[in-house]
RNA sequence: GGCCUCAUCGUCUAGCGGCUAGGACGGAACCUUCUCAAGGUUCAAACCGGAGUUCGAUUCUCCGUGAGGUCACCA
């Protein structure tokens, strides 16, 4: 029996707090809530602390700032409550064991009678004859009563092959193999999540069941338990997987997944990370690469999620970063880089950094480079573009563009360079255009490359800046030709 | 091992019986430029294999192969 869809759309996102919340969390998360937003839905964030063993302190709240951080807001969370009560499932155990009663009093659940060592040896049985272990095959023929202290059985009332819809793989079914009498409740009063989630999906009337595709495999029995408390299935969407790089295995904690908030420290945007993330497992149908949240929400659908996995790619993350970094109001790139500079170990306490001309005046030139210059894809990295406050130090290498100028005639360049500068008025610093008119002539005639290119290196240090003309107007004349001073000495 | 799922450039993907198999990242080249690059133009790069079905298969079916998932008192 499957769901019949006038009803208004609510997804949930259901992790469980046993630490960060990576790539892959998050991704399963943001369909949840694009899906959501796009039908003007409800998106529950829940949480499933049914695992008191691998619970780790702090988790709730973390998973709620890695939401927040990408604004993925809930309507109902652990801090919000909703009609039907907690968002915390530690909180809503009556409701599961009331849920346990009626398939008791159906003769559907039971106490477990065997122990755990028992059901070791049951399972090496299994093992050495080369079958699946299956509890059902050691089901007791009389049910004890339920003293709350054993863990509790279902018992799957029909032993078929299941068949039921996926609504991104089609129709799906599996044999009986994979239906078994899985346990409800634990011995320590907390429910499985095999239990628990459908409890609460009912409850919260969650008509869009998207998790990943691990759980196919479980479904059968899901299905069993639906159909055993006579409630009908929602619409189960099943996401891709999303790979590490090297391909070989699902993206998960345990395997050097990343916390997503790695990626905020080291200045990527909430935009690029959830665009980025929309895109794998999902497409457009069109050419459009960069999105804004806004734009996502409109176009998702669920008939545009793919079936394979996907491997996680850092590189056109990178790219992606900076589109969204071009697209930001100006004021907001200045804020933010400037902050991250002013915290920037290289320079603090540099008494520019609070000289609001000279950082009004940067700013400009430091979006340019950020804009322009492929070794500046995130924030983090805008705020190493410390060259206009330090002494640069770098290699004669690179004064030498890597070895294709000469030292001597590098030095003859530069000489030239100082001595003209020398003689210029410090008030024609004020003019980018008037230093270019200056240097230009003899740049021309010596080759560019060689004249520029050294000036540039000395004045900045870096392989890639904006060019030296902008680099003189900001730096001025005593500072300009000290730095070509140092140059010369190299 | 049983069961389940998946399979287009290196990567993310478009394609839903007939296309020079398209785009993006990354790579290469050229143009432009005030050096570096940003931009522009161009190039290289893929339908896992085998049988069917069909006038015609990347596309549909089956069989292989490969990959992933799952077989807990974890979710």
């Amino acid at each position: 029996m499957q769901k019949n869809n006038n009803q208004k759309v609510v997804t949930r996102f259901a992790p469980s707090p046993t630490g960060f919340m990576h790539i892959g969390s998050i991704r399963t998360a943001l369909f949840a809530y694009l899906f959501a937003r796009k039908n003007n839905g409800t998106f529950i964030l829940r949480i499933e602390d049914t695992d008191k063993e691998r619970e780790v302190p702090g988790s709730i709240d973390h998973i709620q700032n890695s939401l927040k951080w990408l604004d993925l807001n809930w309507d109902f969370g652990p801090d919000k409550p909703g009609p039907f009560g907690s968002c915390i499932q530690s909180e809503r155990l009556p409701t599961y064991v009331e849920y346990a009663k009626k398939l008791i009093d159906k003769g559907l659940a039971y106490p477990d009678p065997y122990t755990q060592d028992e059901l070791a040896l049951f399972r090496k049985k299994a093992d050495e004859e080369k079958r699946p272990f299956l509890f059902r095959d050691h089901r007791p023929d009389k049910f004890e009563e339920w003293d709350g202290k054993k863990p509790l059985r279902f018992k799957v009332p029909e032993i078929k092959r299941y068949k039921w819809t996926d609504a991104v793989r089609g129709e799906l079914e599996a044999g009986e193999e994979a239906l078994d009498d899985f346990i409800l409740i634990k011995g320590d009063g907390y429910p499985t999540y095999n239990f628990a989630h459908i409890i609460d999906d009912l409850n919260m009337n969650v008509t869009h069941v998207m998790r990943g595709e691990e759980f196919i495999s479980s479904t059968p029995r899901f299905l069993s338990l639906y159909d055993a408390l006579e409630i009908p299935y929602p619409v189960f969407v099943s996401l891709p997987t999303i790979l590490r790089d090297d391909k070989t295995k699902k993206l998960g904690k345990r395997d050097g997944a990343k916390d997503i908030f790695e990626y905020r420290d080291e200045g990527f945007l909430p935009e690029a990370m959830i665009n980025f993330l929309a895109l794998i497992g999902w497409n457009p149908g069109t050419e459009q690469e960069i999105f804004s949240r806004e734009e996502l929400v409109k176009a998702f659908s669920i008939d545009q999620i793919q079936k394979s996995g996907g491997v996680f790619n850092e590189e056109k993350l990178a790219w992606m970063n900076k589109e969204h970094m071009k697209l930001l109001p100006e004021s907001l790139v200045r804020e933010s880089v400037l902050e991250r500079l002013k915290h920037s170990t290289t320079i603090t306490g540099n008494a520019l950094l609070n000289n609001e001309k000279f950082m009004k005046k940067i700013t400009p030139i430091i979006m340019d480079h950020i804009s322009k210059w492929s070794d500046i894809n995130t924030m983090t990295e805008a705020g190493e573009l410390t060259y206009f406050f330090n002494t640069p130090q770098y290699d004669t290498a690179l004064l030498l563009w890597n070895g294709k100028l000469t030292l001597k005639e590098t030095k003859k360049h530069l000489e030239w360079l100082k001595n003209t500068l020398n003689e210029t008025k410090p008030e024609s610093f004020s003019d980018a255009e008037n230093l270019k008119t200056l240097i230009f002539d003899y740049a021309t005639q010596n080759g560019k490359g060689n004249v520029l290119w050294p000036l540039r290196v000395a004045l900045s240090g870096m392989e890639k800046s904006p060019d030296p003309f902008t680099l003189l107007y900001v730096l001025g004349k005593q500072e300009s030709l000290l730095r070509i001073d140092n140059a010369l000495k190299k």
